[in-house]
DNA sequence: TGTACATCAGTGAACGCGCGTTCACTGATGTAC
DNA sequence: TGTACATCAGTGAACGCGCGTTCACTGATGTAC
């Protein structure tokens, strides 16, 4: 493995060590967590040396605050592709689009974690990170608004209403990630057959709706 | 303050180590969070061998463990100093219990924070915490059922609706304490008076609550 | 009331670990002429 | 096409750090007689 590299790159150099960083590390946090992961290890399994990263990330919170980015990218595609139909069928769209968003963190646990977690210190330091966080909410922000001039939720202030489906998403992945839901489900006796949590999750979303729909 | 400490003590033995390591990782914890948590820090603190500790918590999952219980435990007492009035006014005592959520979770972000984290790799191995975190949730469950008998929420599953509140306002506690919804609300400008997080939790808890009435 | 003894609680030295970061270096690459 | 040279990317040794955990120990405590 190590001769197949050493054949495909050119020699002393890697080529594409910050990309190769970048992927190693989201295979890593998918896998084992944040918490664990460590930029010596990472160039380990690169077969670099364990000080090279350091010239493409100076800081180990750079390397964070990239994947945050990258993470926040592609969430906010998945949103998007999530509610493509929202001019045909705006309702169906915007739940969609919420079960894309349950998708999305089912599938990246950790990096969903990591992107809501607070392991940037001062984040105005990485402003396209910060960028990607906010464009990330303005998919919901612009869906709310679509909604709200079709007349199917309520035309209060659309950031508000945002917050609140944002805020009933976010916990709910995080407590059905921390085994919370899943949990107390557990405890009784399913009697019809077993929802999956996406399931659940758009029932529940729809029961939620009902409360600000127009 | 060491020889206040010496003067107070007997000697030798520190008399309640336990109960003191435990106030001293709260203190910690609220000031830096569990990340940096350190027993031999806390032992330091306490004037006291950093192996000392290690009598008492075997392991420093232990000693987590012991602080998400207490944890809970206050929560689950702050919950129902909430709902206090749930019989007089099922649905003000319904708000002013997620009031209290939110204030508990304002006023010990980080203990929250540890307290919803899987900073515990197998959770059984600590039942009574366990006990803990799933009984402040059947706080919340009772309450459910009180306004669903009193004809004020829909007679849905309860288990299912207590789910779908509780994730709106966890989800509203994380993404306040990471700066999200403060982050978005500043691009606005202020016309109205700034209402405080409190405020605006329960209005939105009211609104959210407006599709789940009976 | 006093003594012997078991138990308990904290000591202090040591182990081994992995981490991020620095730095002078050298090999590789690409560009200008 | 070939050479000189600047720039770039990765090397490898070293630094210093704090951590959790172990272990033989000793001083303190409380109990039985």
């Amino acid at each position: 493995m190590i001769l197949e590299r050493r054949k495909s790159r050119k020699g002393y150099h890697h080529g594409n060590l910050r990309e190769a960083i970048l992927n190693e590390s989201i295979i890593w946090i998918k896998k084992k967590g944040v918490e664990s992961l460590s930029l010596r290890e990472i160039a380990k399994k690169l077969g670099v040396t364990h000080s090279a990263p350091n010239r493409h990330f100076p800081k180990k919170e750079t390397l964070l605050a990239t994947l945050i980015e990258t993470g926040f990218i592609q969430f906010r595609l998945a949103l998007l592709e999530g509610k493509k139909d929202i001019d045909i069928h705006p309702k169906e769209a915007f739940i969609a689009m919420g079960v894309s968003y349950l998708r999305f963190a089912n599938e990246n646990p950790e990096l969903y974690r990591l992107m809501f977690s607070n392991n940037i210190d001062d984040m105005s330091q990485y402003p396209t990170c910060e960028k990607a966080g906010l464009e990330s909410f303005e998919v919901l922000l612009s869906a709310v608004i679509t909604l709200q001039t079709r007349g199917i939720l309520k035309k209060c202030d659309p950031k508000e209403m945002a917050f609140l489906i944002w805020s009933f998403t976010h916990g709910y992945v995080m407590l059905l990630q921390d085994g919370r839901l899943a949990g107390i489900d557990s405890k009784q006796k399913q009697v019809s057959p077993k929802r999956t949590d996406e399931e659940l999750f758009s029932q529940l979303l729809h029961q939620m709706g009902i409360g600000l729909l127009a």
